[in-house]
DNA sequence: AATTCGGGGCC
DNA sequence: GGCCCAGAATT
């Protein structure tokens, strides 16, 4: 028989207050705090999350600070983080809390729940933290600590897998302690039951762990694998005048990095050489109005930018101008929009002693 | 119910 | 190169 409760609550908690990190948010129980770091720590480890924190609360106290910025700006304080529809939602929900609602979060998981960008687990973890509501959060560490210790085999990312490891998490929850257990149980994966290489050997479960005793600890959870990535292939054209501007787009509808800027881009099914990009019709439009003098290719070998589910076969390209009639901006000012990681680094290496 | 949203760290 | 990370929105 596996460990009930409350044995399993008091275990957890007990090693939590010995082994947990002093996170600055755990000194808090804002709601405007706990929903800020729990939004940026959505996929995101702690280490790289963290310096982002600061900086939101160091730029923005409060929520109606938040709310008053534009959005622009929220974007480039986000910038690198990745996921930017956080970043969007983030300022939505700021603006909704700050004009609708007194700048006062709902204290409640339903009414969370509500909330743009707040889903099942940011709504467990702000009602517990902040209001002492019984919600268990379930999120990649809960799935691992429970899937292990319980040894349940069910895929977490499919079908009934995610409700059925909800309702374990629900019975074991600390009704008395919710915020704390919720934390216990999240650290306790981050820190000790890891994916690669726990040691079982000091684990306060090893007694009890259906996954241990059965030397499955290294197959659990069990998780569906994700399909191939996508290559595609980005030509970016960086255009240089005689005046030192350049052109920078806003990338707008659907796909990745909605609303950041870039330069202008033009996609291919695969890697092009200079006389069939000139040859294509966006390059032939995008030129009409830009009478440049020259184009270079800046990488012979394509960066390769690696997201989760697509591989971003890069190169840049090279316009000489002696006047864009396009909209511009300085060179100086680029650092000023909100850009992708893969803008970000070729503005470093290639302007670094423009 | 499955897919698509970033970027970085670890092995 | 594959996997994972204090998941949510969209399709």
């Amino acid at each position: 028989m596996s460990i009930l409760n409350p044995h399993f609550s008091k275990r957890l908690i007990s090693w939590y207050l010995d082994n947990k990190r002093d996170l600055i948010w755990r000194k808090t129980v804002s709601p405007y705090h706990i929903w800020l770091s729990e939004i940026m720590l959505q996929q995101t480890r702690v280490a790289q999350g963290l310096p982002y924190y600061l900086k939101f609360i160091n730029a923005y106290p409060t929520v109606q600070d938040l709310a008053n910025s534009p959005e622009d700006e929220v974007l480039k304080l986000w910038q690198g983080l990745g996921y930017y529809s956080r970043a969007r939602n983030l300022h939505a929900t700021a603006k909704r809390v700050t004009e609708e609602m007194n700048g006062v979060f709902p204290d409640n998981y339903k009414d969370l729940l509500k909330l743009k960008g707040v889903g099942e687990y940011t709504a467990s973890a702000i009602a517990s933290i902040c209001f002492n509501e019984p919600q268990a959060v379930v999120d990649g560490n809960v799935y691992r600590v429970l899937s292990r210790v319980f040894g349940v085999s069910t895929p977490i990312n499919k079908g009934n897998g995610p409700k059925e490891f909800k309702n374990l998490a629900q019975q074991l929850i600390d009704k008395e302690q919710p915020g704390t257990f919720n934390q216990a149980i999240m650290e306790f994966g981050a820190r000790h039951c890891v994916p690669k290489n726990p040691n079982c050997n000091s684990c306060i479960f090893n007694d009890v762990c259906v996954a241990f005793k059965k030397n499955e600890v290294e197959g659990l959870p069990v998780k569906i694998k994700a399909k191939p990535v996508k290559k595609r292939y980005f030509n970016y054209l960086v255009v240089l005048s005689d005046n030192e501007n350049t052109i920078l787009k806003q990338r707008i509808g659907k796909g990745i990095w909605h609303k950041l800027y870039e330069f202008p881009l033009i996609e291919t099914l695969e890697e092009v050489d200079i006389e069939t990009l000139k040859n294509l019709p966006q390059f032939q439009d995008f030129s009409e109005n830009l009478d440049f003098r020259s184009i270079s290719l800046f990488n012979e070998e394509a960066v390769v930018h690696k997201l989760s589910h697509q591989h971003l076969y890069t190169r840049f390209w090279i316009l000489e101008t002696a006047k864009n009639n396009q909209a511009e901006i300085p060179i100086s000012e680029i650092n000023k929009y909100a850009v992708p990681v893969l803008i970000e680094n070729f503005v470093s290496e290639f302007f670094e002693n423009y």
